[in-house]
DNA sequence: CGGCGTTTTGACAGGCTTCAAGGGCCGTGG
DNA sequence: CCACGGCCCTTGAAGCCTGTCAAAACGCCG
């Protein structure tokens, strides 16, 4: 099918039927009854595969399709006039994307791959047969937008009320945390695709200024962070330096 | 009804009667169908008034009930465990409050009123009712929560990346956009209950570097603001200074 | 080996927070 | 009627935190 809309990335030669769906082994999603994985897999109309640094979602632009992540990150973000540019949040395995750009008229936000991403796509024409033949998976969509909400809300805390030092260690909490749950850690370690650049816009702050608290949080061994790859060496004492750990994960999110 | 898990503020004796909603008026609001109203009437289970200052909904705490605001001011906060308050946004008629809380187990923001308010409640267990039975309204829902996230976002953008300046211009030119959409404004003036503190809050500004700030703001003619008064005098000189206009609505939202 | 993106460091200016204190307004109580 | 307290607004001063500028070191890849 056509993927008007969605300049960057290309469809997948081969597409991942749901029942053997990778994320569906995860603990912290729940279970599909048979029907509604009939449902999700007819609603799926493609893969997408996108590359590190190619934006798939644009900010002003309407989009035909409605995102979930199969594999890989990306982050939201938008940007100023002037070029500044400012992080909402990161998007992981599990995580939908565009859901704005599917209910409203058009995206209000741009969607930038970290790495190599596989996205499953649906028809945002056809959400609505969703929300009409299938109440559950349409009240697990407004949960996965509720939660996204509550992640931002956590978010805009550090950006407005936390130092500079706390921030810094609250997101990387809050990162490892997310990865944990996906099973993408090993050994305390994480395979963490992102820059300091991407921290400081994240954060609010600036490169410079990133990159000096970063020093200060790593002479606390509390953590380690090279060549790409985090290890958390001891979580309490980052919980702590991050002024409150992350909320508990409450409640188990379906996967669309 | 009996309101558990909502202390602050009482049943209402009188009930608006969803047919009479003065909201329903308003042209930045959708079209109920008649089955839709009907559904809707049965589904508001009271009324409540809530005095300003009043934290109607907690932080950690489970709610039994989600509310669309029928009249008042109020905002979304969280506080850090040493006071820091983050304002995260605000609510005025016709948003929905305690989604969150309705969908998830528990919330993660408080609530307090700005103004005296009146709410409409609906019983979070009937949610799923309105699900099952008008997709349509439950698409509403998700409408509500993605336009909430747009507004999130873009205040996050603030706190992150603009100058102090730019971000009480643009919070003041939000605020008075949102309010002359419901018709609250009247020859340019808009009764603004909040104070300075609320405005430091929201922005992840210190209250005495906010009152320096928006003295500055003041000088340049664009606003005038006294004895909770707001009054705009020159839009294109504040949206200058913001760097940036508010983005235009899109679409009409529903009420619930 | 050269180029480029990323990380690191130092210096400096200034935005912003903190501390402190005074003034205005208003409701309460003597 | 006036004193008082509480809340909000305002202002000044001092200094830290943070952004900006500049430049060098590092690592990776063609």
């Amino acid at each position: 099918m056509s993927l008007m809309g969605t300049p960057n990335g290309k469809p997948n030669g081969h597409v991942t039927p749901c029942e053997q769906c990778p994320l569906r082994s995860l603990p912290c999603l729940r279970e599909f009854a048979p029907d509604e994985l009939d449902f999700v897999k007819r609603f799926k109309s493609d893969e997408l595969r996108v590359e590190p640094g190619a934006t798939f979602l644009r900010e002003g632009a309407r989009s035909e399709h409605l995102f979930t992540v199969l594999s890989g990150w990306a982050f939201r973000y938008k940007v100023l006039d002037d070029g500044r540019r400012q992080i909402l949040n990161f998007a992981l395995p599990a995580d939908m994307v565009g859901l704005q750009g599917a209910v409203m008229e058009e995206m209000e936000h741009s969607v930038e791959a970290l790495t190599p991403m596989t996205l499953c796509v649906f028809p945002r024409a056809r959400l609505y047969e969703l929300y009409s033949q299938f109440p559950t998976l349409a009240f697990d969509v407004t949960w996965l937008a509720a939660r996204e909400e509550q992640l931002i809300d956590e978010h805009m805390v550090s950006i407005g009320r936390r130092t500079a030092l706390e921030r810094v260690a609250y997101l990387l909490l809050h990162l490892y945390h997310r990865a944990h749950e996906l099973k993408m850690t090993k050994d305390g370690k994480l395979a963490l695709p992102i820059t300091q650049q991407h921290l400081a816009d994240a954060l609010g702050m600036s490169l410079v200024h990133t990159n000096k608290t970063l020093k200060r949080l790593l002479v606390t061994k509390a953590i380690r962070w090279q060549a790409r790859t985090f290890e958390m060496l001891d979580r309490g004492a980052l919980a702590e330096l991050a002024g409150g750990d992350v909320p508990p994960a409450r409640g188990r999110r379906p996967f669309i």
